[in-house]
RNA sequence: GCCCCGAUGGUGAAACGGAUAUCACAUCAGUCUUCGGAACUGACGGUCCAGGUUCGAUUCCUGGUCGGGGCACCA
């Protein structure tokens, strides 16, 4: 419908000869102003030079004779030239009859390019353990993948993972300090990394140990390090891939620092020789000033390659193992200058590369109280916080597997209700709220009109359709649009914000209208599978579980 | 010091230059619990400051205040 408003819209300012001017079809703020506005009189008016009112006078009387009257209802101007759409009956009760007939369908996106798009998010550092700040990224990429393919884009999910460099070669170094050659549980490991970190910063003696140990992994020829280097890697690993499927994550290619040093190193090193990089106190340096970007290290002194260097690497990387049109990365925004740089250089190294990538970054979790740092180890791991908020879904929720996804939504929920740049204040004392504006609120509004319909003797009477249009068709219908804005602008927040408001609204009519046994009930139970269709797709969409009982 | 980002009711968010700034939480007051109360209804309360552009600014521009992040051998 929106679509069809958009070109009787476009049609009209042709006619009047202002056909380049942009113009918007939304839903309006305040319900009372009807299903859509536009404000393409006002714009008109601007360009043409003509009094905006007239305009959307006459608008109003196109819009009104081209879509008919079946379809809408009235068409009025308002305010300084807003021209307001309001929906026929007919044409509100088709579009919830296509909502439940299209099922899990409703809502995607029409696969109009075939572009291929690879999403990069969750970044785990083998040996460390997962704290409550890597759950936003990864929350935040698997909604992102999830919208973008719903548009009819094929995802590739890659992750890239921190393996090699100083911080490996601290919780190594501990580990050997605490005399395990063969470490069993990611948490051993993360404990090893606080010890190294603390010693390297206290005791100048195991500074320098830590450094050639960094220098021994790169190397690789040292048997028993690279021994205990694999296991505890494959250790960390483990951990992580249990945790990104409590999350509903899986990634398609898994990238590690090793993987990219070699690559990074030539592509660096050729660049110096094109003079895109340059030596400075024995290092090799990206130097960003004229860029307007930071200077950066790329190559250290000792010959190891930094984070830049293997950035670049992966770049190559991935274009070599699944070539793609759109690379997105999603980061904490901490990087956002260091990704500037990175994408500076490569700009020069390989422009065509540098183009289509993408940075998403998204904010920090702040705890209320004081910081988290895990070098001093105060963090909160992230699947110490899942286990907290599921044993307390667990006190309405006998289920285990419900209280898990529960619990999953909650957090879920809690990340992504805001932007993805903003931070977010998380208060471990009151712990997530599990009622009002959260997870299971949608859980729990889905789970009630799911047993609406369990109850609902399936008959096939005849379908009276009600006089009245409830808000929460005016609601439901305009899914497929904030799908799509959502996924365009890759802010799940949208379709968040559009969700809580939808729920509220199903709660709202089934509190005040009777479904089974009541009038118009057929009419009624088509529109609690609509419901139930919007709020399952967009929980998807959103990576949230949808429980079938809580 | 330089660079980037942000500032919207007590709290967390929305508003792609448009209407009386939207929603939720919290608080207060109700509903009443016969299709599941993790619910519903109502009240309260807000755009950091000063200019500018515009018919119209939370949005764009300039300056300021406050906060966060980054700035050569960490990731």
């Amino acid at each position: 419908m929106e679509k069809r408003i958009q070109k009787a819209v476009a049609d009209f300012l042709a006619k009047e000869g202002a056909s380049e001017v942009s113009f918007v079809v939304e839903r309006p703020a305040e319900m009372v102003h009807g299903d859509y506005t536009t404000n393409a009189a006002l714009a008109a008016g601007k360009l043409l030079g003509r009094n905006p009112r007239e305009l959307a006078d006459s608008l109003a009387t196109s819009l009104l004779n081209v879509l008919g009257e079946t379809a809408v209802s009235h068409v009025t101007v308002a305010g300084p030239g807003f021209v307001n759409i309001t929906l026929a009956r007919e044409t509100v009760s088709l579009a919830i009859a296509e909502a439940d007939a299209q099922g899990s369908e409703w809502g995607k996106g029409i696969s109009e390019n075939g572009q291929c798009v690879i999403v990069e998010y969750s970044n785990p550092n083998a040996f460390k353990e997962m704290h409550v700040g890597h759950l936003v990224g990864t929350v935040v990429g698997e909604a992102v993948s999830r919208l973008t393919e719903s548009s009819g884009t094929t995802v590739m999910r890659d992750t890239f993972g921190g393996d090699i460099g100083p911080n490996v070669a601290k919780a190594l170094w501990g580990l050997r300090k605490n005399g395990i050659t063969e470490p069993t549980t990611a948490h051993e490991i993360g404990e090893a990394y606080v010890i190294g970190s603390n010693k390297y910063e206290t005791d100048a003696e195991a500074k320098i140990e830590i450094d050639e140990l960094n220098q021994a992994i790169y190397a690789g020829t040292d048997r028993e390090l690279m021994e205990l280097w694999r296991k505890g890697r494959e250790i960390s690993m483990e951990e992580f891939r249990r945790i990104w499927k409590l999350l509903g994550t899986h990634f398609d290619f898994e990238f590690f620092d090793s993987d990219t040093t070699e690559a990074g190193v030539r592509i660096v090193m050729d660049g110096l020789n094109k003079g895109i990089f340059e030596k400075s106190d024995g290092a090799v340096i990206y130097n960003g000033e004229a860029k307007g970007v930071h200077t950066m290290v790329f190559i250290t002194s000792h010959n190891t390659p930094t984070y830049e260097a293997k950035d670049v690497g992966l770049a190559f990387l991935k274009e070599e193992r699944w070539p793609s049109d759109k690379v997105i990365i999603v980061t904490g925004n901490e990087q956002t200058g260091r990704f500037k740089t990175v994408l500076a250089a490569l700009g020069e190294l390989a422009p065509l590369l540098a183009a289509k990538m993408e940075h998403l970054a998204t904010g920090f979790l702040k705890l209320t109280s004081g910081k988290m740092s895990s070098r001093e180890g105060n963090v909160i791991t992230a699947s110490e916080l899942i286990e907290d908020i599921i044993k307390k879904a667990s006190e309405k929720n006998e289920d285990p597997l419900v209280a898990e996804q529960v619990a999953v939504g909650a957090i879920k929920y809690m990340i992504l209700r805001q932007s993805p740049g903003s931070d977010i204040i998380f208060d471990p004392e009151k712990s997530l709220s599990l009622e009002g504006d959260s997870g299971p609120y949608l859980q729990y509004a889905l789970v009630r009109a799911k047993s609406v319909l369990a109850q609902s003797a399936v008959g096939n009477e005849k379908m009276e359709t009600p006089g009245e249009v409830y808000v929460i068709e005016r609601v439901l219908l305009h899914f497929p649009e904030v799908v799509a804005r959502a996924s365009h602008e890759l802010a799940p927040n949208l379709l968040v914000t559009y969700l809580i408001e939808l729920a509220g609204q199903w709660n709202s009519f089934y509190s005040k209208e009777r479904i089974v046994g009541g009038d118009h009930e057929a009419y009624k139970l088509m529109l609690a599978r609509a419901f139930v269709s919007t709020m399952t797709n967009g929980l998807t969409l959103l990576g949230i579980p949808t429980p079938e009982r809580m």
